[in-house]
DNA sequence: GAGCATACTGGAAACGATTCCACTTTTGTT
DNA sequence: AACAAAAGTGGAATCGTTTCCAGTATGCTC
């Protein structure tokens, strides 16, 4: 196999220096003659010469070129739509986005992440999963702009945060079903160190706390966001000796799990038990009974996520932290217990 | 903000020359003293030290490290979970891959092919959208691995292909359906430019013509495998003077639009209209009636491609052609017309 | 047609790693 | 104690670009 072009290649084709190839090649980097250009691109063509990456990269620095993604799990398909609209913003503006996956796994996550450092990215969007100091401080460090979105870590000092208000949709969510008569509600969380685990369960005991309902912690549940366990959890709950009537449910993945067990149990929604999930996969409509969901705006999310990854970077400038607006969809999967 | 150290800073502070840094860095280039190296190491620490992937790649030409995934959609349920299992099985092997999104638009995947050639990939693995047959001779004139993987493109010369024998599969679901006596079946495809779709009708149409079944081109609709349009189809195929009894969908987008619609006029499953689908998500267990449905094994189509795509490159050795097995799911979704 | 400003071109120095090869030091053998 | 082999080290070339700067050709003005 031959070795493929080089630029030196296609100068002496084109019988130029390879000062000219390289003008011709960035347009608008210096002039070249109308014929010299034909003739470069000519050969350019002729030799199916591509400039290569690693060449262009490592001689200029600061190549605001590239974003990287860092996502907890492409199978959710929160994050999937996420990832989609987030190559789409970024590609109208030119840019090309890495995607890597963690799978929830901080080890898994680390590697991501010194691949980014490594590959010296513009900026980097992340659904962080643990809590590995050391690798977002050594991205800050290059000066990168770091993204957390959905969730958030709080001890990574200049990073910005883009997310719904959890506490708020948590407390909708928990409102609605308090309204409905409930008052025995289950609480199907995301792990106690995610950040919007916290916030979430936060919402919801306000409200518990406001409307005078009496707190159980056992009806709380923190749970992986990815797997099976959230079926064990529902029956968890279902088991005990006061059984909740009432279900919020952290994510698809962890609902999925919990309406198979519901069915093998036989339990009715919403006579036996109403369900609210976070999350807008479109099978939730289609459901029997729809469930009533707490949608995301996901458009936003990215928009937002791009714009400040790409941002200028100026170490100084304050962190900022957008919160966009959830919408709580009311369907047929809530009702009084 | 401080320049990032180079391997020189790490040389002058450790004393010692970029040489011996290099092999340092990676071990087993070449022997090191056990206290130079501890010298170093520290060095390395203290300065936050990390090579810049860019001028390794430079130096080391065919780096077979990184492998590119190319898919055409992420918020397809199907192609999420091959990325997470592709993205598994890479890093097993140590490989990290970069993941592309061409959300089904031949522009977009020409950007993300161009981007490949010129970080010089060891591998590529895609779900082809468009014929851009000059994009992928570059790939392989480049003595990259291509392999494609669900879908395939025919006047790409050298390519793997690994994917479940569509015309076999297509042909269960059409046995299972006349089997239960039904004779007009519809079929909404992908697009005919789509191998998959060719396959699967061209088994569909073996299996009516074995059987003595009148065939009716009507009954064969050709639908983006992305958006909203197998809703439209159903509704044009229902319009129909003589409407199916039966319907296969070809995956899990079309089949959501498609049950939205049936919901909307109000069509029963399957006493209506019996529904067999291409997929395996989650949800079509979760669906009332369950979802009959043909599953591919993930798993293996992942595990094949990321080997082939990461095997030695020979540009002699022979493409190859892996066809691994779905199986076939009857549920409730199916049933006598 | 002289003088000057531009347009165009090419030589050479980076960028930050790896690697070959020659050289020095240590170790082991007899 | 002498010598060979092995271990350790560093100088310098190289990978394929971009970019600075100096040099040459061209066009314009008077």
């Amino acid at each position: 196999m031959a070795r493929s072009a080089t630029i030196r290649d296609v100068a002496s084709a084109a019988g130029v220096s390879i000062a000219v190839v390289s003008r011709v090649i960035n347009p608008g980097s210096g002039p070249v003659r109308a014929e010299t250009r034909d003739r470069v691109l000519a050969a350019i063509e002729q030799l199916a010469y591509r400039p290569r990456t690693a060449a262009r990269e490592l001689k200029q620095a600061g190549a605001a070129t590239t974003l990287g993604l860092v996502l907890a799990d492409v199978t959710n398909p929160f994050f999937a739509r996420l990832a989609d609209r987030v190559v789409w913003e970024a590609r109208s503006r030119g840019v090309q986005v890495l995607l890597m996956t963690t799978q929830e796994d901080p080890h898994l996550e680390e590697e991501a992440l010194a691949t980014l450092v490594s590959r010296r990215v513009g900026g980097v969007i992340a659904t962080p999963t643990a809590t590995n100091p050391d690798s977002w401080a050594r991205l800050r460090q290059l000066d990168t702009n770091v993204v957390f979105v959905d969730r958030s870590l709080d001890d990574v000092p200049g990073a910005h945060t883009v997310s719904i208000d959890n506490v708020r949709s948590a407390r909708q969510a928990t409102e609605h079903l308090v309204d409905l008569g409930h008052r025995r509600i289950g609480f199907i969380s995301g792990p106690e160190t995610s950040s919007t685990g916290r916030a979430r369960t936060a919402g919801h005991r306000a409200v518990l706390a406001e409307r005078g309902v009496e707190q159980d912690d056992a009806l709380v549940r923190h749970v992986p966001f990815r797997g099976e366990q959230g079926g064990d959890a529902v029956g968890a709950l279902l088991a005990l000796p006061e059984p909740p009537t009432a279900l919020v449910v952290a994510n698809t993945a962890q609902v999925v799990a919990a309406l198979r067990r519901l069915r093998l149990r036989g339990t009715a929604v919403p006579a036996d038990l109403s369900v609210v999930v976070f999350d807008d996969d479109p099978w939730t409509e289609l459901f029997e009974p729809a469930l009533t969901i707490i949608r995301q705006p996901i458009a936003m999310l990215a928009a937002h996520s791009v714009e400040l990854a790409l941002a200028e970077r100026a170490s100084a400038a304050e962190p900022r932290s957008i919160a966009v607006e959830a919408e709580f969809v009311p369907r047929a999967s809530t009702s009084a217990p």
